[in-house]
DNA sequence: TGTACATCAGTGAACGCGCGTTCACTGATGTAC
DNA sequence: TGTACATCAGTGAACGCGCGTTCACTGATGTAC
């Protein structure tokens, strides 16, 4: 009986995908600001009505595009990581960099509307906080790891100088096994790594920097360095 | 007889002004997107078409707005570097980069329309370049002044690491003096100084960064250190 | 100083477009007895 | 197994909106003699 039932459910399911997939292609294609429910049902074969059946309003549309994006993104960056040498803090860093700017280099629309301008009158639901805090807990987990594993020198920072705490309270304690220092130096690492790549995307670079690889890559490791990750050995 | 002729030609700009100044407040106001000739003209009560004697286009009024931006934060970003103690290169760096923060928070939607995601089917002519190098042409004169002075410490890097040039021509040619390491970590410090506002303001910051005045100061200073930038005496 | 002409600002209507969303409806698919 | 009913997917028309841009036009402002 239930599999009869979830016949309709399954059909649901899958015009559903086929609404986000359809989305996502015309995201990926003209931009966040050109996505339509009416071009989405088009695309489909299907009236424009019909598409309310699947999805409540256009920001019901944008939400789920922003979470898989965001899910895309981590996913990927997760897996970079992982395929690191596991001995290797510096290399692990570089690998979840490095996979965040690749993403973010093949899906620029996807990119910009999670890291770009806000969408006017659009506001984030909770529902996508999770899904956002992937690249952030992988970046973590290097220094963590790095850390427990003893590979993470003091880091330098001014001398005799107090770290007060900035951080929000959810984030400082799982960070709480790291120098304060090292915690400060990484967020802020952090709100680097996305400055380059949105700076590289939205051409901000066009006529400062000319090998992008190579200026991405030596920032990267510089940045790994200052926050005392060092190759094993 | 050439101010008779100067009559009409101070009505035209004067309008004109009047229309990039309903812009830029309805810019401020709505955000970019929202931005419509139409709606400017209803705001200073004549038709749509009048508009046209003035703008060519809506992307020319974009054009201008976008110009107009950067050149405000230069200006201002300028001020306080000229107002900050001349013989201080940390101090200089710090009040530029408050002075960045400050316009962009004072300013989010003329922020986002030059900083964020591009806008689609808009290409910024060349004629926004020079304003928009403004903000890192100031930086690199606090750098290119500390050196001279003998206040900024050869940067650390990694020893013994060669530094190979990724920078355009005309920007290396720009900073020849200062040590190729510096130049270097300089792009990657202007960078960090606006994916640092660009979190902020885009709202990533949330639920990571409890006192933002704190960590943003913190984080420059840090960098300004890093730069090789050093207090007097 | 006065007149004929050219320039320009602003009007109002229109073209053509696309959008999000609602609503009464037809038919097909599933459910209960 | 068959019938009466409920649920749901999809249709087509419509509402109301706002936009960028063009065009023929009226009147006022300036120019040349």
């Amino acid at each position: 009986v239930s599999t009869v039932r979830s016949a309709r459910e399954l059909a649901r399911a899958e015009i559903t995908r086929q609404i986000t997939d359809e989305a996502r292609r015309q995201l990926a294609e003209h931009g966040a600001a050109q996505l339509s429910l009416r071009a989405v049902g088009r695309a489909l074969g299907m009236v424009s009505s019909a598409v309310y059946r699947y999805v409540s309003s256009r920001d019901d549309l944008l939400t789920a595009l922003i979470v898989q994006a965001y899910d895309a993104l981590g996913a990927h960056t997760e897996h970079a990581v992982a395929a690191a040498p596991p001995d290797d803090p510096p290399a692990r860093w570089l690998a979840a960099a490095h996979a965040v700017r690749g993403w973010a280099r093949a899906h620029p629309h996807e990119y910009a509307l999670v890291y770009g301008s806000p969408v006017p009158g659009y506001v984030a639901p909770r529902a996508t906080v999770p899904a956002a805090s992937r690249v952030g807990l992988a970046l973590i987990e290097v220094l963590l790891t790095a850390h427990h594993h003893g590979a993470l020198a003091t880091s330098p920072g001014h001398p005799g100088q107090a770290v007060p705490d900035h951080l929000e309270p959810d984030l400082a304690a799982l960070v709480a096994d790291l120098p304060p220092a090292t915690a400060q130096r990484a967020v802020a690492a952090w709100t680097e790594l996305f400055g380059l790549i949105s700076f590289e995307l939205f051409g901000h670079l066009v006529g400062v920097v000319a090998d992008r690889d190579a200026f991405f890559d030596a920032a990267i490791r510089r940045t790994a360095h200052d926050l005392g990750l060092r190759p094993p050995g």
